[in-house]
DNA sequence: TTCCGTTCTGCATACGTATGCAAAACTGTT
DNA sequence: AACAGTTTTGCATACGTATGCAGAACGGAA
């Protein structure tokens, strides 16, 4: 029978004065069941269960420092690559028996203001997959030694952990992709501007140009990571006279946009233009759009970043490091074979 | 003895031996301002944020016996619609002063755990918007006096809290919308099977149409929200002697995926066949797409849930009920105008 | 000044759990 | 039976904040 006791909740003392045993064995028996004797932890469990009764972790973590919430600061949750990392992240967190506290910070504000009030929850790590975070709220978190990382982005000469994918590397595989294929007159279009993802996928796919001998290649600003930008882009794109036979759009959003620009003006994807995305969004493996992209390995992401948080090492020592984790690209339809 | 770390925590005593008061009045300066003199709480203020000090609300909890957390179940979060809930609910919730404990139950198991390990954080409330959960868990929710209710979803018969968009209203909306535009051979492809959103929808449907007279609505099972099924159920469609002229799909990504089979069978949207979806998710808008479907008014929806919750009313006076807000027909271009 | 009424502050305690230390209960050996 | 060594348990206290109660400080009126 479950504790009906109007309102009152169980606590670790109720169940010790059932049983006939200190507050503290029911903590130990909880906490860490080595330190009980096997027949009493048995009673114990049994009582526990009878009355309904549940550690309160909050409590709990008022004594031990620590929460086992981790919280995940993230904004653009419409777009269709967000909530994937938000799944995987989840996933991962929970799997190590940790709970995911999640902010999404208020579009006008600074993310200050969200990280302040998040630091009152006294959680043990804080990811964040939006925006960055000033070098005042790195130095906050510093002294509180709450560890702060950077998911899918990172800035550059800041040492702030941080866990993305390779984008030069990726922006390299894309070039050498498109120019085995047959392709020599590329085009890029960016996302948003100032983003260090955006920078280099570009500069690894530029320069690869470069070192082949392509020394003219396209580049137009897309502004941000939506349908509509990727869609604008190709519009100019499709109306150049010595138009591009190939491109590599920041994002996958951007390039179904740029597909349907590309359409509407007539050109055939991929017989008369190829066309890469990056992300490999849910969208991108539909049949109708069967797009080529670059798969960011977010499973390894996620766990690389939990390691480097290393939660359980309660001596703090994290190494304060940029982890890059290689992509893969993805073949599909969008791209000319030969 | 604990805190002997180098990085110790500025707690409300250290702000109060420096500037020489008592720790009840730091407290009282940040959670009942007005219980405090304006000059101390002035120099409470001040100290506080040279030092550094930030309430610590874990603690808090302990004694108000509120964390003012909400727990928010959810899985599918690669489901487009999903993220647009998530992000419209945990808005609200900020907006209120909560924050979102976000938790994915595992593939496999029972709900029911989740919501167990749940309990221990002692959230103020439950917000399930994927499954559902068995009575046993109901009742010790209640028992712990822990308000749960239900997203988008409801249990006939079962007194829990639930809003959900009114699905019968919107099935009857699309019905005579398809009637009143000269449609009049329709079919409803469902979902999931066994949700009251998917049964609602088609109930108000097809009922409708029976009310205009027409007997005969097509009934294809899908299974599953998912762009596959949509596109296996409008296959088989359009592959029927006496073709429907109308297919109402229970959610917009089956009615994308069935416009991709209609177009490969030959059919073109929304001269030969008229297409509805459901959700409005950010894709339907899509140039590209551009699907007629059923809008959820999901801040409408994440408010009542809110207002439902009562989480200010401390006497704990809530009303069980399912409440239903009205969809908005959305009419774009896969539905022909007569 | 004295007195009363109000506002402000401090003291002490409570929230539910974890844990160092010492006492108690076993275990096996002589 | 006595002992030492080991395991198991209880006591007391700590974590950081909120809050009832009583006392202090203050303001105004006589």
């Amino acid at each position: 029978m479950h504790g009906r006791h109007k309102g009152r909740v169980i606590t670790a003392e109720d169940v010790a004065r059932v049983i006939g045993v200190s507050q503290s064995t029911i903590s130990r028996a909880f906490s860490n069941p080595e330190s009980v004797s096997p027949a009493t932890r048995a009673r114990v469990l049994t009582a526990a269960q009878s009355l309904g009764y549940q550690p309160n972790v909050i409590a709990r973590s008022l004594i031990t420092r620590r929460t086992n919430i981790i919280a995940i600061v993230m904004a653009n949750l419409t777009d269709p690559y967000y909530p994937q990392i938000l799944d995987t992240l989840t996933q991962a967190i929970q799997a190590r028996g940790r709970q995911t506290l999640l902010f999404i910070p208020p579009e006008d504000g600074t993310i200050d203001d969200t990280l302040a009030s998040l630091l009152q929850y006294q959680v043990d790590a804080i990811i964040i997959a939006s925006a960055s975070l000033t070098s005042e709220m790195a130095r906050v978190c510093a002294a509180r030694q709450t560890p702060v990382l950077l998911f899918n982005r990172y800035v550059p000469g800041v040492r702030i952990s941080a866990v993305s994918c390779d984008n030069v590397a990726s922006g390299r595989d894309v070039a050498e992709f498109l120019h085995g294929s047959g392709h020599s007159r590329p085009a890029f279009v960016s996302g948003e501007h100032g983003a260090t993802t955006n920078a280099d996928r570009r500069a690894g796919f530029v320069e690869t140009w470069h070192e082949l001998g392509v020394r003219s290649c396209l580049q137009v600003e897309g502004g941000a990571y939506t349908f509509e930008a990727g869609f604008e882009a190709a519009t100019i794109i499709a109306r150049r006279k010595r138009r591009p036979d190939s491109i590599f759009f920041a994002s996958d959003i951007m390039a179904l946009g740029g597909i349907h620009a590309l359409q509407q003006a007539g050109l055939r994807v991929p017989e008369d233009i190829s066309v890469v995305g990056f992300d490999d969004v849910p969208l991108a493996s539909w049949p109708s759009f069967n797009l080529t992209t670059v798969r960011q390995p977010l499973p390894e992401m996620a766990e690389a970043a939990l390691d480097m948080l290393a939660l359980d090492d309660k001596a703090g020592r994290r190494r304060r490091v940029t982890q890059f984790v290689p992509g893969t690209l993805v073949q599909r339809g969008t791209t000319r074979a030969r």
